[in-house]
DNA sequence: CGCTATATTGACTTTGCTCAACCCAGGTGG
DNA sequence: CCACCTGGGTTGAGCAAAGTCAATATAGCG
């Protein structure tokens, strides 16, 4: 059941014949690999040679200063594409690396255009994942730019519980939430303390509770409210959390 | 001449067969819109239809929060694309507006996919264009997230003169600069007046000047140094604006 | 049980924001 | 031709959000 998650993340975009669920899901078992937590997949230099799927665990892409700053730049969760098409280039210009134990699937760009060229609706659905993971990417941007702390850490969570939604990943308003606060400070452009003070605020009216590495939503609403949270750049990715499905 | 920028841009990629630049020209001078200043090409909610080519003058793609922040998240100059493969989506989850008096080509995602498939060198440079242009997506979240604001505003300035050097629209170290401190002020969160002292701190190093519209760049080393430059995510972007030929 | 990670909290500092006044240049119309 | 208007840009005083530094607490994990 590698593949599980991509296929059901794909299927919110536009449906896949069942011939192209199947090619998923076999060249997701191909070749898995598990690292440790804390482990790059790939380091910023390299040159990338390899599409990896995440099949279970979290990761992320980050990029450092020479000073040492970091900056998250996205995270991975299961189900999510790092770094289609980049083997284009000579040299990664970032780096991605686990934040919990990790399984991914290794795929060449020679499988993963093949992919592509014998199910046009798996490469049409791709280019919507490509696109939103564009946008989501564009939206961390207005969250640093324009969105106070406490805004930017509730879209931060917001976006991440209804990314979760959309695979299958939460029951009951919980989901597994393995950041820490230092993760959460380097993404945002935070200081750890300051994303620790700012998590007590969200907490303590009553939206959220985060603990023992799980998240809970008890107000989705308020905390759309609160994080002034605009689902349209998710795409069709928000309404396949809402159970609605995607266009045919 | 209205896709020269752009056949420049893409000929740092890779080089392209004679036939491609002069499809690339064609298809640039079919439809040519001008558009005055602060004018959107598109807004957010629309459906996007076209492939939008830069010919001569700014724009940028932003976003606004409900109560008038605004993010801007990307400046496009002469040769870039403005969303390319967008069209797949329904509906634009941010706007492209001018910030100077402008002209584009304007053509349809058949026209543009045709291309691509008649000339796989100009697909191929497309496709490293693409990435290049997520890659300062990036990089600008890393200013924002982690960069002072003296080294955001010089990053800023450095990746703009290096991207108008590479279409050959700089000289003596000047280019034309038509960005207001607001402009900026947005694209960095910050605020207008602190970018105002922002800027002065850095002319009076003796680095940069900025007058009526225009840039030089009296030490372009010690530019990159004050804003913690590693030029490598603009990939083959940078070679070009050092004069060294794209990759056959 | 104790080690290491992570999280909490407090005192103090700093960066950059807010608000507001003022300046300046270019463009327009009388 | 010049007065005025408008859209930038500059500057200053005071303030607030978030950073820094450091001590302490807590929680998993081996």
């Amino acid at each position: 059941m590698s593949g599980k998650f991509l296929i059901r993340k794909l299927n919110s975009f536009n449906r896949l014949p069942q011939k192209g669920e199947e090619a998923i899901q076999e060249i997701c078992s191909r070749r898995i690999l598990s690292l440790a937590r804390r482990q790059d997949i790939i380091s910023e230099g390299e040159d990338p040679r390899t599409v990896n799927v995440i099949i279970d665990g979290w990761a992320c892409r980050y990029k450092t200063l020479e000073d040492g700053r970091r900056q998250i730049l996205a995270f991975f969760v299961p189900g999510d594409l790092a770094d289609l098409h980049v083997y284009i280039l000579d040299a990664m210009d970032h780096s991605i690396g686990t934040l919990t134990p990790l399984r991914y699937a290794r795929m060449s760009p020679a499988e993963f255009e093949a992919l592509g060229n014998d199910y046009p609706a798996v490469l049409r659905a791709l280019w919507c994942d490509s696109l939103v993971t564009a946008a989501i990417q564009r939206e961390w941007l207005v969250s640093v730019g324009q969105r106070t702390a406490l805004e930017s850490v509730a879209h931060l969570i917001c976006e991440l519980y209804l990314r979760l939604k959309t695979i299958g990943l939460t029951e009951d308003g919980k989901c597994s939430f393995p950041l820490t606060q230092s993760d959460i400070a380097d993404a945002l452009g935070m200081t750890q303390p300051h994303v620790s003070r700012t998590l007590k605020e969200i907490e303590q009216t009553g939206i959220i509770t985060i603990g023992r590495g799980t998240l809970t939503v008890h107000h989705l609403a308020k905390l759309k409210e609160l994080a002034i949270f605009n689902p349209n750049y998710l795409h069709h990715l928000y309404d396949a959390a809402h159970g609605r499905p995607g266009p045919s």
